[in-house]
DNA sequence: TTGACATGAAACCAAATGGTTTTATATAAT
DNA sequence: ATTATATAAAACCATTTGGTTTCATGTCAA
């Protein structure tokens, strides 16, 4: 895992679980990297690369406090993925509004029926 | 790249900018695999694996039609992105939202005015 | 000052990822 | 019937990913 910085972006950032557990953790609050380890069935190493990973996204920074180095979380470029979102929320919540509809007017979907029924009866 | 279902889950489909390109041309209508592939610069291969991926995170489905195969956008997955980001919206939130007072009122930003927006929370 | 602790850095590794090319098969059009 | 089109499937490949182990370095505590 190379340190150059940009290779990592938000999306990719977070495609990882743990990845995605270290963030929750560090949003409860800051902590050094083997406090966070002690979370994971993995090395510290591991949790350090990872960490690498989140920093490049710029959704974590690390400061260094006498022998620790501090974690953090840096939730603004999370914007970047809501803004994506944004763009699909209409159709999803569309569909979901429809079916939202029906489950809450059951009568409403056997219109055809109903009209057929009426007809009948005339 | 196989083809067992649930070995990809959303976070994953999307963190590939092609896979999002995708996506978003499915957005606009369904397409046949070819005509998807004539916007890229790689494989029709290629992008019949990345819709796999997404096919895989259920975020699209392909129905064959002649000779053809017709993808469209499944966007509910999405749902679940959407969600994992709700519990970090407030954090950025009012992150930003802090910034944007002190910014809009340059005269009175010291410490006092996060600890009574804090206060207002308990 | 001598350990113990917390991290950094490097080498290594297997598996996954993102692509290719080749070959085969079904359908459409002439 | 033949040919062109659209896809499927498989083998292959280089690079990235997610992990390991080992060794070095800086800092705190006794």
């Amino acid at each position: 895992m190379s340190s150059s910085a940009q290779k990592h972006d938000v999306f990719q950032a977070i495609a990882d679980p743990t990845r995605r557990e270290v963030l929750r953790l560090l949003a409860e609050k800051e902590r050094p990297i083997s406090e966070i380890t002690a979370h994971f069935p993995m090395s510290r190493t591991a949790i350090a690369k990872h960490l690498q990973v989140l920093s490049e996204a710029e959704l974590v920074s690390g400061q260094k406090v006498g022998r620790e180095k501090i974690y953090r979380l840096h939730p603004e470029p999370l914007t970047e993925l809501k803004q994506w979102l944004s763009f699909y929320e209409k159709f999803w919540e569309n569909k979901l509004s429809i079916l939202k509809h029906i489950v809450e007017n059951p009568s409403d979907h056997a219109i055809g029926i109903i009209e057929r029924e009426d007809d009948r009866q005339k």
